[in-house]
DNA sequence: GGCGGCATGTAAGTTGTTACATGATTAA
DNA sequence: TTAATCATGTAACAACTTACATGCCGCC
C-alpha cells in the first residue's frame, strides 16, 4: 500500500487543463525532475484505468476533426484527457491523507559510507557526476521558475509552486555544498597514505 | 537493471566484521536511515544467494556452541555472515562503476505543487509532521556520529563515513530551513481570500 | 504468563522499469 | 531519406513491501 502515487499526478496535473499521456509525461520530466518520475508503463495503463473508473474523460482528436486545418486529413491522433468532478474529489482526498514515509535511496552515499575500499579518484569522479547533474538541475529549475512567471496569476495560485521550486533550490544548494566538502576531505585523504611515518 | 543494491549494501556492512542478517537490518536502519532502508523480504534471501556465490561464509551459531557457557544448551541460534575475497572484489568492482540516476520520490512534494486544491490547513499539517521527522533524523544523526568517535580510528577510516553523517545535516538542515519558509508563505495565503475586495 | 526484543525466514502481491512494437509528422 | 519528435501502447521482467509463521530468551 506504499504505491499508486501515479495516480494523483495524473489528476494534479490535470486540474491545470486537458493533457495527452504524452503532454503529462513531459510535464513530469521538466517539472517535477528533482523529485519526482512516472514511466509510460504506469502511466497509459493508470490513463485507461481512471477513465475507466469514470475520474477522467477523454477526447480522442482524430486526424480530421481540425476545422480549417491547411491539409487536411492531417493532425496527429492524439488522446486527451480531462478530470471530472470526481476525480477532483479524489485529488482532494488524497491531498488531506497523511504523506507516507518517503523512502529515498541515495546510491552516491551508499559509495561514499564503503569508499575505503577504493581509492580517492573512484569517488572523485562519482562527486563531479553528482555536482554536474545538479548543476543541471539548476538550470531546469530556472527554466521552470521563467516559464511560471510568464503565466498570468491573477488568483496567486502560483505560491504553491514557488515553494517546490524554492525546495528543489535550497536541497540543490545543500547538495552542491557538500558535493564541495566531501572533494576537498577526498583531496586531502589522498595524499595521506595508510600510516603516516615521519621520516 | 536498476535495483540489486541490497547486495552491495550487505557486502559493504560486513567488511566492518562478521555480521548477522538481523543486525544487518538495524545497522541499516540506523545508520543509513537518511538515505537507505531494506527489509527482510530483500535480505534474508539475498544473504542466501550471496552465500550461494561464495561471497559470504556462514558461521551458525548453535545453541550448545559457546563454551563455558553458564546454562548449557542456550544461546539463540543465530547464523553470522562474513565476506569472502571474492566479495570484497565485487564490492570494489561495484564501487568504481557510475553511480545510477537517483529516483527520487517526494509525495510532500507533491502535494505541495497540487495544494490549491486544498485549505492552506491541510499542508501545514503535512509539513508539521515533516519537520518533526527530520528534527529526529537530526538526534539519530547524532546519536551515530557520537557512537562513531567512541570507536578509535588508527588509521582515519572513519573519515568517509563523517561525510555521509554530514550530508545528512545538511541536507536536513535545509529542508528544515524549506520548510519554515513555506510555513510562512501558508500562513500568509491562508489569511489571502481568492480575490481581494476591498470595501 | 505475557510482552518486547532477538532471530530467521517465506509467499503473495504490488509496483515499477525496460524493451519492444507501431506509426505519423517535420525538418535537415 | 533519415533522424528527431510526437504519440500510444504492451509484455516480460525485476524489485520491493507486507503480512505471516515460527520460536527462543529475559524480564517484570
Amino acid at each position: 500500500m506504499a504505491g499508486g502515487k501515479t495516480r494523483y499526478v495524473i489528476l494534479g496535473l490535470l486540474t491545470e487543463g486537458p493533457l495527452s499521456g504524452y503532454e503529462i509525461k513531459r510535464r513530469i520530466d521538466l517539472r517535477f525532475q528533482f523529485f519526482w518520475s512516472e514511466s509510460y508503463g504506469q502511466l497509459y495503463p493508470e490513463l485507461k484505468q481512471l477513465t475507466h473508473l469514470g475520474l477522467l474523460t477523454t477526447t480522442d482528436t482524430l486526424p480530421d476533426t481540425l476545422p480549417g486545418s491547411r491539409n487536411p486529413g492531417s493532425g496527429r491522433r492524439s488522446v486527451r484527457y480531462a478530470i471530472t468532478e470526481a476525480g477532483r474529489d479524489a485529488l482532494r482526498s488524497w491531498l488531506s491523507e497523511p504523506v507516507e514515509k518517503e523512502g529515498i535511496r541515495l546510491e552516491l552515499l551508499l559509495k561514499m559510507y564503503f569508499s575505503r575500499e577504493a581509492p580517492p579518484e573512484t569517488m572523485q569522479a562519482h562527486l563531479h557526476t553528482f555536482v554536474q547533474s545538479h548543476r543541471a538541475q539548476f538550470l531546469l529549475l530556472d527554466r521552470f521558475h521563467e516559464e511560471l512567471t510568464r503565466i498570468p496569476d491573477p488568483d496567486g495560485n502560483h505560491g504553491d509552486i514557488l515553494q517546490v521550486i524554492e525546495f528543489g533550490r535550497m536541497s540543490n544548494t545543500a547538495y552542491l555544498a557538500w558535493a564541495e566538502q566531501a572533494m576537498a576531505y577526498l583531496s586531502q585523504r589522498g595524499t595521506i597514505p595508510q600510516h603516516s611515518t615521519i621520516p
